[in-house]
DNA sequence: TGCAGATATATGATTGTGTCATATATGGGC
DNA sequence: GCCCATATATGACACAATCATATATCTGCA
């Protein structure tokens, strides 16, 4: 555990030393499942190498597949039993047209996070530039 | 309630019309009280309408009080009572040195997630050109 | 005097998501 | 027969945001 977490979870370019996960980015894993399955269909397990694209590398294997299972079930992505191919069935995901939707308007509002972490780190190298100034 | 959510909450740019807060953006808050406070030491109420500057309008008065006190359990702010004024006594808060220390960790973290979001719009982008190109 | 409204802080309850731990099953290599 | 990678699933927990509500002070005003 390090100083800007109060639970046991690190945050990503937090600094600190040990074992712990990325930083917990909450409302980006869902986006995240949606545009790669709209670049290509896939099962869970491939889908959790394929997050570190966005910088999810290691996420947990147990909420990817509730959180795909959650999409299926409100109608954003469809699921087929792959049983073909070597080794355990794969459930083979697919976006709809509602997920595609549902990926704009996340879209709409990642862009708007974006804008506002820009304006947070603008802030606060101004503020340290001011402060190094001043010595 | 829109697509996008599952709660009662909207998020920012999502779309939606009618009433309803802001994006819920986890581990935002705390990083740009800090910020605010490095800039100049201010009381809770008045913390509430600067958030507006990092997209963070409306903000709910008591999960601000409440980390605002948090901060000051675990040592990255203080307080002092400030009874001159007009109207009910106000309690001024300005960042230590380990609130400092606090910032910059936070900062290195947000520059990372800003990274991990425009990863993603460019991926996001990039599916949809595609798509527009081959009609 | 009374009372409405802005200022200012505080607390209880709930929720969603991520995280951690663990369980279960299949098939290949040795 | 046994281990290991692959693959999906479930239970328990924690955190931070949100929603609702309570309390107190002071000003303006009728």
């Amino acid at each position: 555990m390090c100083g800007i977490h109060r639970g046991p979870y690190h945050h990503e370019g937090c600094g600190c030393r040990g074992p712990g996960p990325a930083a917990r980015r909450e409302g980006f894993i869902q986006p995240c499942l949606l545009l790669l399955l709209l670049e290509k269909p896939a099962h869970g397990y491939e889908l959790l190498d394929r997050l570190a694209d966005f910088g999810l590398a290691e996420a947990d294997p147990g909420g990817i597949y509730r959180t795909l299972r959650r999409l299926e079930e409100e109608g954003y992505v469809v699921s087929t039993w792959e049983t073909g191919g070597p080794g355990p069935a794969r459930k083979e995901y697919r976006v709809t047209e509602e997920g595609e939707e549902l990926l704009h308007a996340w879209a709409r509002s990642l862009a708007q996070q974006k804008n506002n972490l820009e304006k947070f780190l603008q802030r606060y190298q101004e503020v340290f530039a001011r402060k190094g100034g001043e010595t």
